[in-house]
DNA sequence: GCCGGTTAATCAGCGCACTGAGTATTTCGG
DNA sequence: CCGAAATACTCAGTGCGCTGATTAACCGGC
């Protein structure tokens, strides 16, 4: 009766867009290493040595889902973490050579399979997608740390 | 050096927009039910006495997805299993008053958060942002189910 | 030097999501 | 009617993702 068309719900279409994804990724990418995980190395490779909050900070995963993510990709020796002399606090994270070999192998292989997935769009679509995505993705992650709500002190 | 930027990786916008919407649907929505627990109630006010198979059919979960969520929403007292008297493998899911209730209530809260989502859309980006989304997850989908690529058969 | 507040990381607990293996039931072929 | 294939569901195992509580280390004030 009073059902609702869930094709017109953002979250369900995000769930089964991820989902969609994670399937292709897991059969043109990598089975061991999934995408969060090389959305890790990949932010160790733009910046080595930074600490487990902080790389949470860049690929968007909290404290304790990146600190699992750390731990896998540490026992498969793709990454090393050493305490910060600086900070007794931190553990400080660098990719080994192994770690390096494979963030450059999945690179081109994720970029293959983007081309397959984002396939179905013509050029323009895809860029007004990412733009789509990225404005209601950001604005939603606003939401949850508001700005001082005044800029203009 | 060789590091990607992520914001042009669908799968990690995909990921970061269904963290935000999870987000928001906890604040604005529910606290007890989550999101695919209530694409199944929905689908069982559409189509009553479907058996659970089906129902992750419907909303795109898979067979051991969708018996843990049924169990808690059975659990919670929001619906109704039975053995399917003519065929005795099925389970048939039929809500509870209560999980009518519930349905209607979540229904007209998902449509307040759905605004707030998608605030920063206009009417045509949102009509753009649905056709987007859902034409790259059915494409996806299909690289599952590959047709017998042939209905001229 | 010590106290209190903050911060980085861990741990416990819940829920979504998948695969592969196993069980019970139905259905189809002989 | 019986055995084999198919089907619905369950169970074990892995991984992502969150919150709340805890532990260890830092940092400011005194």
């Amino acid at each position: 009766m009073a059902a609702v068309d869930l094709t017109t719900h953002p979250g369900h279409l995000a769930r089964r867009l991820q989902q969609a994804h994670h399937l292709l990724w897991n059969t043109m990418v990598s089975e061991e290493t999934t995408s969060p995980q090389f959305a890790v190395l990949n932010a160790l490779v733009a910046e080595p040595g930074l600490d487990q909050r902080t790389v949470g900070e860049r690929v968007g995963l909290d404290r304790s889902t990146i600190a699992e993510v750390i731990s896998r990709l540490d026992r498969r020796g793709l990454l090393g973490k050493v305490r910060d002399p600086q900070d007794g606090r931190r553990f400080l994270l660098r990719l080994t050579d192994e770690g390096l070999r494979a963030h450059r192998r999945l690179s081109m292989r994720a970029a293959r399979m983007n081309q397959v997935f984002l396939a179905p769009l013509s050029a323009d679509e895809r860029t007004a997608f990412f733009d789509l995505l990225r404005r209601v993705a950001d604005a939603a992650e606003g939401l949850r740390n508001p700005e001082p709500s005044g800029v203009a002190g």
